[in-house]
DNA sequence: TTAGAATCGGAGAGCTCTCTCCGCTTGGCC
DNA sequence: GGCCAAGCGGAGAGAGCTCTCCGATTCTAA
């Protein structure tokens, strides 16, 4: 991910323990200024000199990609464990608030989702193929169960959820995010009066 | 707004033509790439130096603040005209479906209303706190009348109009947001069940 | 027509940001 | 301890942005 992997020989000690506190800083520094933030930033922060950085991570999108593709995958990964849950309604709508939710706590991740200059990660990667995916199946089988309207598709829910996640870019109180959940899910519900 | 205006003599001819041009194409570069273009870009663009179009809007922001103030006016002047309507339910969603429609298709609308760098106007200004209030009556309003949730506030409208105006900023086709705002307005309803 | 005020054009100062380069330092094996 | 490859640091290149300055140009009143 950050630059070699299995072939090259083992980083050197101060080397791997360094990678480690880049990451560490990159992470407490995007989850609270988001994908904006300077690359200079970053390294003042960890204390290292911005090339020591680019050594480790040969841009700054890959470092970004580092820190965040986890967090995007578990995302997909718990999408794709729903897709079989029985109430295929209480899935859809669970899923979406936890994602809201989840992704509210960390600056770059909205930014990400809301589909910034970022969302893309490295060329081939299938991430937002698979996010939409998985969304795409719990949106179908949600909406055959009668449990969502049945005008909406894949592409209106991830502008929601996007919508939703404008909030904690304005760093309102995390209440207001679970709030304007609530508010989209209920709108998304069919109506069965 | 621009820069003088009652006590200085007037423009000369030609100068204020040009002043036209530039507010002309400002409006187009700013409704269709919103509040990132640069000032050098709108100045290549009305085919003018850069210091020609400095002499007229002595910062970005008073440039920015000609061609858009007078649209947020409107909004505020609709919301306050809509004040005393008689369903108050239907004045309040009403309201909110304009703005969303109106802003959708002026990308440094939607920035604006999402709050960027550019929401305070020059200093002094009362237009964001005229828009939220203007807001914040016509919700009550329809709350009282029991159209709307009593949980929400004026902060959660606002930020679930931004939301409306994320997917006009991924270029989505118009619909799209019309139909966002739909779902919202529904989400937004008093549960009458 | 012409003087002189008003206006224009765009080079460039000064800032920020990404990323490169290379001399200096340090870890780890003998 | 000593060697030297691996790793570090930060100056600076290059690009983009806002805004300034002033010589060149154009309008207009007399």
């Amino acid at each position: 991910m950050g630059d070699d992997h299995s072939s090259a020989r083992p980083l050197r000690a101060d080397a791997r323990r360094n990678r480690e506190r880049v990451l560490q800083i990159a992470q407490e520094a995007l989850a609270s200024d988001g994908l904006t933030i300077s690359f200079d930033e970053i390294a003042r922060r960890a204390g290292f000199g911005v090339g020591t950085v680019y050594r480790h991570f040969p841009t700054k999108e890959a470092l970004f990609e580092a820190v965040l593709l986890g967090r995007m995958e578990r995302f997909v990964a718990d999408g794709r464990a729903l897709a079989t849950a029985e109430d295929a309604g209480k899935a859809f709508f669970g899923w979406f608030s936890q994602v809201v939710e989840q992704a509210s706590a960390n600056q770059a991740l909205c930014d990400m989702l809301e589909g910034g200059p970022m969302m893309t990660f490295r060329p081939g990667s299938t991430l937002a193929a698979d996010f939409a995916g998985a969304l795409a199946r719990l949106l179908d089988r949600a909406q055959r169960a009668g449990a969502v309207r049945r005008d909406l598709v894949a592409e209106d829910v991830l502008d929601l959820l996007r919508g939703c996640l404008v909030a904690e870019r304005r760093a309102r109180a995390r209440g207001a995010v679970v709030k304007m959940a609530d508010v989209v899910c209920d709108g998304m519900r069919a109506k069965t009066r």
